[in-house]
DNA sequence: GGAGCTCCTGCGTTGAGATC
DNA sequence: GATCTCAACGCAGGAGCTCC
């Protein structure tokens, strides 16, 4: 039996993904006459149609449907396997996507522990103030917020739980001492910063939503200064500028060193859950094994000390 | 054995035409 | 107008052959 190429699967899974020949050979960086030329070419050699052509309009056929995860699956295995071979010879090297916050303030101040042990392995981190999301079949790993484990993933990847999260007002002891802040009543006499990233995305109480659920009364919970990444807004509060609402992922290294004050018991917990998202077949690579074994172990460490 | 040539195959692009 | 298909063409690489 003679395989199709590997240039028309690939060619066929960009253009099932996209249901589009033009976006397919964007992401091959090859024209769309190309990419409809391999499908063509692996329709011939499967001996059926792949896709039904209704004009410019592109449907998967049954058969399409069906091919689809399976070919995806290998394509996926494929480019793992020749990522582990790659590592034979090279420096290792991960992608991370995180949130510029979340990068800031948890994943890199923790790194130094993991290049301590495995200094071989190159990661790369990746932020952006937009949600961040892992395309199907892209090569990166990514930390992400999400209200359910597998909401809107595709079945190529897979999720590991890190941690829930709560939020608290946070200020400099400083500031918390020369506003005499001890009771929530007393958020009357401070500055209120406030973190966009909480307008955003709902899921994150405001300022209003937090007053609200501890029956803080008497509070313009509109007035302060805002800012567009929660970190920006946690180094407000460090700095004496007011009281935050701190993420305690982003707020327990400065808390610990003393440089914010966890003003009050009272914390709203979070509707959503830190999530660890990676290509399903990419256990089989080594750097991500000692990656993931490693991040997994930190999130332990910090949920033991978060309830503690 | 190696260099050089020819032919074939695979794969890409461009541009025209068809379709919605 | 956007998009797909088809035909024509060019390029690169492999196979086979000949010659030295």
């Amino acid at each position: 039996m003679r395989l199709p190429s590997l240039k028309s699967i690939e060619a066929f899974d960009a253009a099932a993904k996209h249901l589009n020949f033009t976006r397919a050979g964007s992401e091959l960086h090859i024209s769309s006459a190309a990419v409809s030329q391999r499908v063509a070419t692996l329709e011939d050699s499967l001996g059926f149609e792949l896709f039904e052509r209704h004009g410019p309009k592109l449907t998967l056929t049954d058969a399409g449907r069906a091919c689809r995860p399976v070919l995806s699956r290998a394509l996926s295995q494929m480019r793992d396997a020749v990522g582990s071979l790659q590592e034979v010879t090279r420096n290792p090297v991960l992608t991370i996507k995180a949130s510029p916050s979340f990068a800031q303030k948890w994943l890199v101040p923790r790194l130094p522990r993991f290049y301590s042990h495995h200094p071989e392995i190159d990661l790369r981190v990746w932020s952006t103030t937009n949600t961040v999301q892992l395309q199907e079949g892209e090569p990166s790993l990514a930390i992400y917020y999400g209200i359910e484990t597998r909401a809107g993933l595709a079945d190529t990847l897979a999720v590991d739980f890190l941690f829930e999260e709560r939020v608290f007002p946070v200020a400099s002891p400083a500031y918390a001492e020369k506003k005499r802040l001890r009771t929530l009543a007393d958020l009357r006499n401070a500055t209120l910063l406030h973190d966009d990233t909480m307008r955003r995305m709902r899921v994150f109480p405001n300022w209003r939503r937090w007053c609200d659920a501890f029956d803080v009364r008497d509070i313009n919970t509109r007035r302060g200064p805002r800012y567009v990444v929660s970190s920006i807004a946690m180094e407000a509060a460090v700095d004496g500028q007011g009281v935050g609402l701190g993420r305690g992922a982003l707020v327990r290294d400065d808390i610990a060193a003393g440089r914010l004050s966890r003003l009050f018991p009272e914390s709203y917990p979070l509707s959503f859950q830190y999530l660890f998202v990676y290509p399903m077949h990419f256990p089989q690579r080594r750097s991500f094994r000692l990656f993931r074994d490693w991040l997994l172990r930190e999130a332990a460490s910090h949920s033991n000390g978060h309830h503690a």
